[in-house]
DNA sequence: TGTACATCAGTGAACGCGCGTTCACTGATGTAC
DNA sequence: TGTACATCAGTGAACGCGCGTTCACTGATGTAC
């Protein structure tokens, strides 16, 4: 089948993209001027006409693409989080915790996870502001993508031979500690270029942290609760 | 003086009030009012007007009071410190770590903790929703007394003799640690009639974070740094 | 105690503005034959 | 390849609304004498 007749004379103006394809990028340039605008107030007061506005289209067309700014916000936590998911099976290669002796992973863990923030400042910002945010649907898709990155760490720290008669309780309680640990951590790099905190201090402190929390695991004596 | 010749019948309405007094009433139904509103929606989203017809005046009257919204919120950051700052000082009568033994300590911290949520929970929820929210005045007045809050358990930590040759930096990160324990903990109380989180079952994980915490401090050997 | 004046918390009309959403439309792209 | 029609992303006018802020005001409270 002849799919595509090519016209090879007088583009009109926007090359031979196909009508689906210009949709996307109006879709992507949407959600890029959302998260810009979101990089310094509240999601919730950001304006649909000003991501409109952001994306180069009048307000009226952003209906073609989603039904209502909220739900704009979800896709936004969607993609955001499609990053620090990247980020998070990275890690996962050299777990954060093998017992009392896996000290120098978390160190590696950590400026991964500053080499993140750096990359995508715009998504951990939303990300950070939002989590405790105003937006009910939006707080809530974070909060469920935070659980399943600790039920995950639970799933590796079981499998940790020195953990192994660790009740799930416990578990979790040890992997809910490290994940937050890394979520102020990168809440305080967002914000390092404000006085007294530079980033390899921040790295530095954290580091710290999570050595007191797998010293804290070697010490843990799982039959007394 | 006769500073008080007392005006025994016909008062007006409002009994015999001063006018000082009147226009304190109204300062704090604005306060309250705000805090209600912020209850279940951003600081940044709430309008002057909402504040104003909370507190049962016309919009033009609330520059009697404050030059603007934002300067209301830094009082409200204040004035909700206060709830959190009494805590604190009842707390440090029975510091949170006395070195790996004084495990017990933290059990009643968190207990103390959960109830100032629970008697305080618009306070609570207004701190832990701009705290990285979108105000920026805001948020720094925030952060700003959560720094003291850790320079003051650096204080109490520094005083414990097992922590006795700790550097300054090892106490802070320690401090940090527990404090933003503390935070996350407040965090999921506020939910706790959410799905799964119970209140028990909030304060029994804090607890076991915060041992944690206190055993990865007593294995801590401080000149490995 | 009584009078005259000052203060000032709260009023109410008015303004210009950006908002979300409706609606009928346009014209390029896509499809059927 | 050419024609006729359908689709649909984006347009632009229009709406009613709540907003922050201005301004001149009112009238009870406070003060000076």
């Amino acid at each position: 089948m002849d799919t595509n007749t090519i016209s090879r004379v007088s583009e009109p103006r926007t090359a031979g993209e196909s009508r689906a394809a210009r949709k996307e990028r109006t879709r992507q340039a949407l959600l890029d001027g959302a998260l810009d605008l979101v990089g310094d107030r509240n999601f919730s007061s950001v304006s649909l006409r000003e991501v409109a506005r952001a994306a180069d289209i009048v307000p009226t067309a952003f209906y073609r693409h989603f039904g209502s700014l909220e739900e704009l916000g979800v896709v936004l936590v969607e993609e955001s989080m499609r990053v620090l998911r990247q980020m998070l099976r990275d890690t996962r290669r050299a777990p954060a915790a093998k017992g009392a002796s896996g000290t120098m992973r978390t160190s590696g863990s950590l400026h991964l996870l500053a080499d993140q923030v750096r990359a995508h400042p715009a998504q951990f910002r939303f990300l950070t502001r939002e989590r405790n945010g105003g937006v009910p649907e939006i707080r809530r898709a974070i909060d469920s993508e935070m659980r399943v990155f600790v039920s995950e760490l639970v799933v590796d720290l079981a499998r940790v031979p020195a953990l192994a008669d660790w009740s799930r309780a416990d578990l979790e309680a040890a992997a809910d500690l490290i994940v937050a640990t890394g979520a102020a951590t990168a809440v305080e790099l967002l914000d390092s270029d404000r006085p007294g905190g530079h980033e390899a201090q921040i790295v530095e402190r954290a580091e710290k942290q999570l050595r007191l929390v797998v010293l804290g695991m070697g010490a843990w004596d799982p039959q007394r609760s």
